[in-house]
RNA sequence: GCGGGCAUGGUGUAAUUGGUAGCCACGUUAGAUUUAGGAUCUAAUGCUGAAAGGCGUGGGGGUUCGAGUCCCUUUGCCCGCACCA
């Protein structure tokens, strides 16, 4: 009887679904270990077979770690709400909980066909209220909530208003949107309204008008990590810049924690490093630049303190607040001029023209404070509001903007700094020697930088400052299908719902697009209120709400008491091993961790980071196939005649072709219009092109996991998918190929079955090549799978059953078993049946790896020889690298053999050197 | 511009981490078996050459007894950030 992976998977996922497998509980007698996958957002395509690469290489090694004897907890779920759903509904009119729950369900069916040890008892959705309960739930806790950067912790908001009462902001050092001073009178003198604006300066959750990305096509705001290229990451539509009132969070309190956490985090260094990049670190100085005839004084950030002789030009962002009050009446014209021009170009314009020089003269003036000299201010766009304090002090001799900006404008360039060529290009570089700088001349610009900070701090003329890109992350989305917010309004003053009211459910809806006023769709809903008649807000979470705290809520997902109990976030703690996509890297990942350590620092969790270890597993990008049509016919020529007509390459669906052979009838029947193709055939075959692209559906070349499964099973599905090559890797998908492990597992079944069906396996000895055949393997593959390197594991079962040959033993044939279970479970289960185990093969131990087996007779042991033997490894037989040197020059003749000469290797018998290899 | 990564047969890749380059597969070729095969089994398969041999890890240089691996340089591709002061 041949392996019938269709009845076999059919019987185990139904056998673990009446026997709850994988359903897993607190269980303080065994060690926890948490592997947790990104969960999916359900889009209407269904999966194709990239998506469950990182799915299987996680599922390999939560069933390794159970072998292992750890207490598994790997939950799935859906990352629910989302504009596509949204916009299909926009276009549609239904409702996108109807297509979402439609999705997921389609999802589900194609994940359960991979044979998945998730534990669906602890599927989360992000758009259930149940579940969005605790995302609004942490919301309002944030909104109550302030950052004390003396504790560096997140404190109640009391804590704070107590503050305030006692001595007003006096000797607070608290994250807040700009620098407030009042006094303790002060405070108690505000009334409601102005005291609540005051507060949101404060708040971790909070409102402010604030320049946002909008997308007039999606008609809401992105936050950034959502634009790229000045277009929306979902549909591609231009983003411009907009000021608007919008719900944040104050993530860039956590900016310095956020960074330093990286460091105690298994994470590549690549993704390490692109938040640290997003974070965006830059330690420099706050100076205050007199301004003539102002009482005000203009506000820069510079990294380059030692430069500050240097300044000959300042120049604002024109969204600065200086802008009017700085700007003369004989230069009113021109400026408004130019904020208008530049008000028009859009991100994207702005973009594509990066470096074009453009600007205008304020008719103001600022004064060096360490020299007095008056400096022109200038207005440009190269100049970003949202950066630093929006204001520069420009010193063309070292930066190539400036530079570029002062050559435009004719502005003098002076140096500071010895090194370059002033007439080609400026010099940024920070290393050379001080002149033209009153008392720091001489000084090299790193020791230059360090008196400055302490001078411009003696001055009195500010202080040393640590800058962050980041930016506080953008909360409110004009939309429909996300979580509401817990918030009523009162007088434009914003109130929380009380915590024993949430969640607040979504009303339901039938026009999904803004209103004729351009206002949210949930100011359509009648009653959007409270019982009082209090209006709710109107916009709702952004995607990442949900996403933020998922992995706490799968350790107990049916609590409606709590996020999460202390007694399992106490023995769950944090995920063990997360893996996911690399997309994610400065947006979700960004803000989970904010997100986790906020609940930390209030004690609902008790690690401070969420992922201790993370694996970005590759893309898997299409492997279109093509047919050339000669063209102005409909005859198709082979991919090794082509070159003798005039063709046209037209991409055909990958599935009707075969190792690159077309299937001709199966191509006139993919299309009406090839019905009576003709073919130009080589060898008798037709066989197509193929390029790597994208696995879209427009290039045909999308395979869906289905097939695969339907056609080779689960089992080869697994397999084949980690047989790829490395798992952090993008690489192509090609079915061809695939034929390598399905005719593995038959083999496999080969040593069990006669023709018949009928067991074969025997109770004999094992040979010593036998055993040492399967410990090397079981070393290999542990080995392996601790590594991540799932493909080199499969090559090992396949050198396996290469060397075991026809060996159906028992003793070998069981362990061979266990260690194949997490990556065929199906067949292993059954096979495990077959040799009489009860139980699941999900149960058994992972074999022990016994090193006798692989002791040898003799080897050969790489050296080197320089007057003295020096392995270049450790040797086996427990013998010391030393003694066998030792033992190596002891020999009269090897000593001998060896003077003048480079032996290459030594073949040595346990215990005596029997030759040596030059 | 700054930062990170990659480059090995016809293809996907491997290399005990500085020690016989090409494991394991796909594909290809030949043979066996079969009514048939998208089945199974056997053998060959980096390039070149009849063979001996020579050449070979994007290019050039270096360190080393020894380099796919380390260093310098260069080319090409991928990713992240980007007028970030």
């Amino acid at each position: 009887m041949e392996y019938n992976f269709r009845e076999i998977e059919q019987k185990w996922q139904q056998r673990w679904k009446e026997r709850g497998t994988y359903r897993v509980e607190v269980d303080h007698s065994k060690p926890k270990f948490y592997v947790l996958d990104m969960f999916p957002y359900p889009s209407g395509a269904g999966l194709h077979v990239g998506h469950p690469l990182g799915y299987i290489a996680s599922d390999i090694y939560a069933r390794y770690k159970r072998l292992k004897g750890f207490n598994v907890l790997h939950p799935m779920g859906y990352d629910a709400f989302g504009l596509p759903a949204e916009q299909y509904a926009i276009q549609t009119g239904q409702h996108p909980a109807v297509t979402t729950e439609q999705n997921i369900n389609r999802y589900r069916e194609q994940l359960d066909k991979i044979g998945f040890s998730f534990d669906w008892n602890r599927e989360v959705r992000t758009c259930d209220p149940k579940y969005y309960h605790w995302t609004q739930w942490a919301f309002l806790l944030m909104f109550d909530s302030y950052y004390c950067n003396t504790r560096q912790q997140a404190r109640p908001i009391a804590e704070l208003i107590a503050a305030f009462e006692a001595n007003g902001t006096e000797g607070l050092d608290v994250a807040c949107t700009e620098e407030l001073h009042f006094t303790a009178e002060q405070w108690k003198a505000m009334d409601e309204k102005r005291r609540e604006e005051v507060l949101q300066n404060y708040r971790l959750a909070f409102r402010a008008d604030t320049m946002v990305n909008w997308c007039p096509q999606l008609g809401t705001v992105l936050a950034n990590d959502e634009v790229k290229d000045g277009l929306s990451v979902r549909g591609g539509y231009p983003v411009e810049q907009k000021r608007m009132k919008q719900w944040l969070l104050r993530v860039t309190a956590y900016a310095q924690r956020l960074l330093d956490g990286l460091d105690r985090l298994e994470w590549s260094d690549s993704l390490k490093e692109i938040q640290r990049n997003w974070i965006g670190r830059s330690e420099g100085a706050q100076v205050f630049f007199p301004i003539n005839g102002h009482e005000e004084q203009l506000e820069i950030f510079t990294t380059r303190p030692d430069t500050i002789f240097g300044v000959t030009f300042m120049v604002l962002a024109p969204e600065h607040e200086y802008v009017a009050r700085l700007t003369t009446p004989e230069n009113k014209a021109a400026v408004e001029a130019y904020l208008e021009e530049t008000k028009k170009r859009s991100e994207r314009e702005r973009i594509a023209e990066t470096r074009r020089v453009s600007g205008v003269f304020t008719g103001s003036y600022a004064v060096n404070p360490f020299n007095g000299k008056k400096i022109p201010i200038y207005i440009s766009d190269y100049v970003l509001a949202g950066y630093g304090t929006g204001a520069i002090m420009a010193v063309p001799a070292h930066d190539s903007r400036d530079y570029a900006f002062a050559k435009h404008f004719e502005l003098p360039i002076i140096p500071v700094v010895e090194g370059g060529d002033l007439s080609i290009e400026s010099y940024d570089a920070k290393a050379g020697k001080l002149i033209n700088s009153d008392f720091i001349n001489g000084l090299d610009v790193k020791e230059a930088i360090q008196v400055m900070f302490r001078e411009v701090e003696k001055r009195g003329l500010g202080k040393k400052k640590i800058n962050y890109r980041l930016r506080d992350a953008i909360f409110s989305r004009q939309r429909y299908w996300g979580e509401p917010f817990p918030i009523y309004y009162k007088d434009d003053i914003a109130y929380p719902l009380p915590l024993d009211q949430l969640p607040l459910e979504l009303p339901p809806i039938d026009n999904f697009g803004p209103t004729e006023q351009g206002e949210p769709p949930l100011a359509r809903v009648k009653g959007w209120q409270t019982a009082e008649g209090y209006p709710y807000e109107l916009s709702t979470m952004p995607g990442f709400a949900g996403s933020s705290a998922y992995y706490l809520r799968y350790m107990d997902p049916h609590n409606d008491q709590a996020l999460v109990s202390r007694e399992a976030d106490e023995y769950w703690r944090s995920v063990d091993l997360y893996v996911g996509g690399i997309e994610h890297a400065t947006g979700h990942l960004m803000y989970s961790r904010f997100w986790n350590k906020f609940l930390y620092d209030l004690g609902y969790v008790v690690e401070d980071e969420p992922f201790r270890k993370l694996v970005n597993q590759g893309m898997i990008q299409g492997r279109s196939n093509f047919v050339y049509r000669v063209v102005g016919t409909n005859r198709f020529v082979s991919l090794g005649l082509k070159d003798q007509y005039e063709t046209q390459e037209i991409h055909v669906d990958v599935n009707i072709v075969r190792n690159d052979v077309l299937d001709l009838e199966a191509f006139r029947a993919w299309r009406p219009e090839y019905a009576d193709a003709e073919f130009i055939l080589e060898d008798g075959r037709y066989i197509c092109g193929w390029a790597i692209e994208k696995m879209s559906k427009s290039m045909y070349n999308v395979v869906n996991p289905d097939y695969i499964v339907d056609n080779y099973g689960a089992d080869t599905l697994r397999m084949y998918e980690m047989f790829l090559g490395p798992l952090e890797q993008s690489k192509p998908w090609d079915t061809n190929g695939i034929d390598g492990v399905h005719k593995f597992l038959r083999r496999l079944w080969r040593l069990f079955f006669d023709g018949e069906g009928k067991l074969i396996v025997t109770d004999d000895q094992p040979t010593p090549a036998e055993s040492k055949t399967l410990h090397k393997t079981i070393k290999k593959v542990g080995e392996d799978i601790e590594n991540f390197s799932f493909n080199t594991s499969i090559s090992a079962f396949m050198i396996c059953l290469n060397e075991l040959g026809g060996c159906n033993k028992r003793q070998v044939l069981e362990p061979l078993v266990v260690l194949l279970a997490p990556f065929a479970p199906h067949i292993c289960e059954e096979l495990w049946e077959a040799l009489g185990q009860k139980g699941s093969v999900c149960d058994a131990a992972f074999p022990t790896f016994n090193p006798e087996y692989l002791v040898e007779n003799s080897f050969e042991y790489p050296v080197s020889f320089n007057g003295k033997v020096r392995f270049k490894k450790n040797l086996p037989l427990g013998i010391p690298n030393a003694e066998i040197e030792a033992a190596i020059l002891a020999d009269p003749n090897t000593a001998k053999y060896l003077e003048g000469k480079t032996p290459k290797k030594f073949v040595i018998v346990p215990g005596k050197i029997i030759n040596v290899v030059i």
